[in-house]
RNA sequence: GGGGCUGUAGCUCAGUGGUAGAGCAUCUGCCUUUUAAGCAGAGGGUCGAUGGUUCGAUCCCAUCCAGCCUCACCA
């Protein structure tokens, strides 16, 4: 560091801009290795990248440089460029970003490389970078030695985790991709991309724990969302009849390998729909969009061969029950589902309803065989306080999830509309918080003024675009697909 | 929150109750088609932090900080 400051010195003593405005390329890493023909014989580029190798031999130096498309040699002569020049390259590091004008060639062993008529010093890098050396083996693999892996370094100082890994990269533009494909695809049926508020003065549209902050002009608390739902539904009491956004939500909550703090969420909600549409169109759209990325119908995680072929198999949550347990839950009141519990070896809490009985059977003794995509049906009326009652099963909502991997991926229901009967399982949930659920949903009287005046029976679906990233990348931790996962402050 | 593991040079890691090492990176010299370039030489560390035990601690003990794994909680 002390070093490239004199440098830096030495650069603006020879009269050299360590920090120019501007340089013109006229091709990329790729472009150049892709195109090159040996025949075609000379051909003028400029190129621009970061100094990733460098190989000085007296008065001739190689150095790769790496930009957005893929590391290219470059060969540096004296000679050519001038010993006025040439005492510039002495002067570089690995890490400066430079530019490089010259012909297009090949070399003594086979490389195809840039020979550079000039040469101009973009940014000098005054911090070493860890680049680690690496070559290729006889069937042509990557072989990197001492590769930059620390997790810790490599989430905090994500920009250096993403020039010295190319995969993670790559995992980064999947992502990107996978949302231009969940937008186009919903573009094309015409539903309405929107955005709706993330600081609202009443959180809703999940259970959970929000983050609180405060207007100042305004003095009062305001929340970062934990859902975008009640203000999309808004929009379909509005008229819009096809809604979607995709956004940060916010839960106050703990961190592992499947939760962040702050996490992007897809939410669509399409009138006069219901959950079963909503299944066939949530099925169409994940298998559209996994072709899009992966090309293909089957892909591989963790060892996993995971097929994407229709149909998902589709299980209600008692027979899902039923058939990984061998203990049939139907008809049984609270008690006898606190007994069910006992024989599987699952603890509940001491005031939890008969729902919640039954989601953690579900969670601890089926999520862990939901391993191809499936979706799970018909949940118990208590876990779900914004959908509709199912309209043949008495005590469940029509509602779905999408589990592939274990992970739940999707969420979805047919939506309540009838305000009266949102009014009721508000109240419940007053009620669970006063019994001191935390988590218990607040009343948006708003929503339930709103919801007074009609919403058109709808289907909502909620998709965790961080999970689905994971799955379509093959990614063990939310924070292998989120840029700058949320990290306790240094110390 | 419980349990396990980790923290030593810029990076990846070894090591020891007696003041610290390797490879790569860095610096100096030589080298005009090299590619984990090579050859010769050199520098570089509060051994995560603070206390304790000890004549002496990077090493043993305690606490703290940070991270990873796992369980719990949680969508």
């Amino acid at each position: 560091m002390r070093r490239r400051r004199e440098e830096y010195q030495r650069l603006l003593e020879r009269g050299v801009n360590p920090y120019p405005y501007r340089f013109d390329v006229t091709a990329t890493a790729s472009d150049i290795l892709d195109r090159f023909r040996d025949e075609d014989g000379p051909w003028e580029v400029s190129v621009a990248g970061r100094i990733m190798t460098m190989r000085r031999m007296g008065k001739a130096t190689f150095a790769h440089i790496q930009d957005h498309t893929a590391r290219i040699q470059i060969y540096l002569k004296s000679d050519d460029l001038g010993t006025e020049v040439y005492e510039t390259v002495r002067l570089l590091d690995i890490g400066d970003i430079v530019g490089v004008e010259g012909t297009v060639f090949r070399t003594r062993t086979g490389e195809i490389s840039v020979h550079a008529r000039s040469l101009t010093l973009l940014a000098k890098s005054l911090r070493p970078l860890p680049v680690p050396k690496e070559k290729r083996d006889e069937a042509g693999n990557r072989v990197v030695y001492d590769p930059f892996t620390d997790k810790e370094l490599r989430y905090r100082k994500r920009a250096l985790d993403l020039l010295l890994n190319p995969d993670v990269r790559r995992v980064f533009i999947k992502r990107t991709e996978i949302v231009r494909a969940l937008r186009s695809f919903l573009d094309a049926r015409g539903y309405l991309e929107v955005e709706t508020p993330i600081l609202q003065p009443v959180y809703g549209g999940a259970t959970a724990r929000p983050f609180v902050t405060h207007h100042n002009a305004l003095d009062i608390p305001l929340y970062l969302r934990i859902a975008d739902e009640l203000y999309l539904k808004r929009l379909l009491i509005g008229g819009f009849e096809g809604v979607y956004e995709i956004g940060k939500d916010f839960r106050n909550e703990g961190m592992d390998r499947n939760h962040n703090p702050e996490f992007t969420m897809l939410e669509l909600y399409v009138a006069y729909k219901d959950y079963a549409w909503m299944m066939e169109f949530t099925e169409e759209m994940i298998i559209a969009v996994n072709r899009s990325v992966n090309g293909s119908d089957t892909i591989t995680v963790g060892g996993t061969e995971l097929s994407f072929a229709p149909p998902f198999r589709r299980i209600p949550m008692r027979a899902a029950i039923a058939e990984y347990t061998g203990e049939s839950i139907d008809g049984l009141d609270e008690d006898g589902l606190r007994a069910a519990a006992r024989r599987l070896g699952v603890d509940v809490e001491g005031q939890a309803g008969p729902g919640r009985v039954i989601d953690a059977i579900f969670s601890a003794r089926v999520e862990e065989h939901l391993v191809q995509p499936t979706f799970i049906t018909d949940y118990p009326i208590e876990l779900s306080p914004l959908a509709k009652r199912h309209r043949s099963l008495p005590g469940t909502v029509e509602r779905f999830e999408l589990y592939v991997h274990r992970m739940e991926i999707a969420n979805a229901f047919s939506e309540l509309n009838d305000p009266l009967d949102q009014r009721e399982r508000f109240l419940e949930q007053a009620r669970l918080r006063a019994r001191g659920d935390e988590e218990a949903m607040t009343t948006d009287e708003d929503f339930l003024e709103m919801l007074e005046y009609g919403m058109p029976p709808a289907a909502g679906l909620g998709i965790g675009i961080d999970r689905l990233t994971m799955l379509l990348t093959g990614s063990p931790s939310i924070r292998d697909v989120i840029l700058f996962p949320t990290m306790r402050p240094e110390r």
